[in-house]
DNA sequence: AGGCCGATGGCCT
DNA sequence: GGCCATCGGCCTT
């Protein structure tokens, strides 16, 4: 028999079709005692080429490189001194983009979830929020380059049941500064583990001292 | 329910 | 040196 998969070309498409599709999508991460599952009901498009707020925009780096290559493979990057988050490449070979990933509800291997998310007050809170899905799935540094569509990979992209079209919406990127009007976060609706949208910090409110 | 703020370090100018 | 694709705690409505 056969396991259902993510195929490469389903993400070599454009950012913003990319990230409708990943909705509903699972992630598989593998614990040393267990594998938590995820379904993903809130993602964001990041296109390098002409997004501003893309990490890629100003051009390669050693951090963002992964976004310029092949699709379906994992773009972690470290924020805020503290946290990670975590994207999945699209777009083919060459050309920069990614879907970061927002939200999830669990789906398998909730008492391994409950332990990697101490601080979690209700299940919804498992993994609402960039930082707080990474942590779910254990996703560091080390993780970054990791091809998602390789079954043997020790965290995989999984096709789930499909959103209904009607079910999902959109609107501006959560916390970003640039290019914030752009309505490139996708969301399905009515899911609890969708994080309240937050426009970015104001520049200037930090003190010196 | 929502605003404000501190923590904390890598990345880029 | 400033800016972050955030979170959690504390405060005010």
């Amino acid at each position: 028999m056969t396991l259902p998969t993510v195929h490469r070309e389903q993400l070599a498409v454009d950012v913003l079709a990319a990230a409708r599709f990943l909705l509903g999508c699972l992630v598989a991460a593998d614990t040393p005692e267990s594998t938590v599952v995820v379904r993903l009901v809130e993602v964001e498009a990041y296109r390098g080429a002409d997004d501003p707020a893309a990490h890629s925009y100003r051009g390669r780096t050693a951090r963002n490189a992964v976004m310029f290559g092949p699709p379906g493979h994992l773009y972690v990057y470290f924020v805020y001194g503290m946290h990670f988050c975590a994207n999945i490449s699209c777009l083919p070979d060459g050309q920069p983009g990614a879907v970061l990933l927002r939200a999830a509800e669990v789906v398998s291997g909730l008492a391994a979830a409950r332990l990697r998310r101490p601080t979690a007050r209700s299940d919804a809170e498992l993994a609402r929020g960039p930082a707080r899905l990474a942590t779910l799935l254990g996703l560091r540094r080390e993780h970054n380059g990791l091809d998602l569509v390789d079954p043997l990979s020790p965290v995989r992209l999984l096709p789930g049941d499909p959103i209904p079209a009607g079910q999902i919406r959109t609107g501006p990127r959560v916390g970003v500064a640039a290019a914030y009007d752009r309505p490139w976060r996708f969301w399905v609706d009515g899911s609890p583990a969708v994080s309240a949208y937050r426009r970015h910090r104001v520049a200037g409110t930090t003190r010196a001292g």
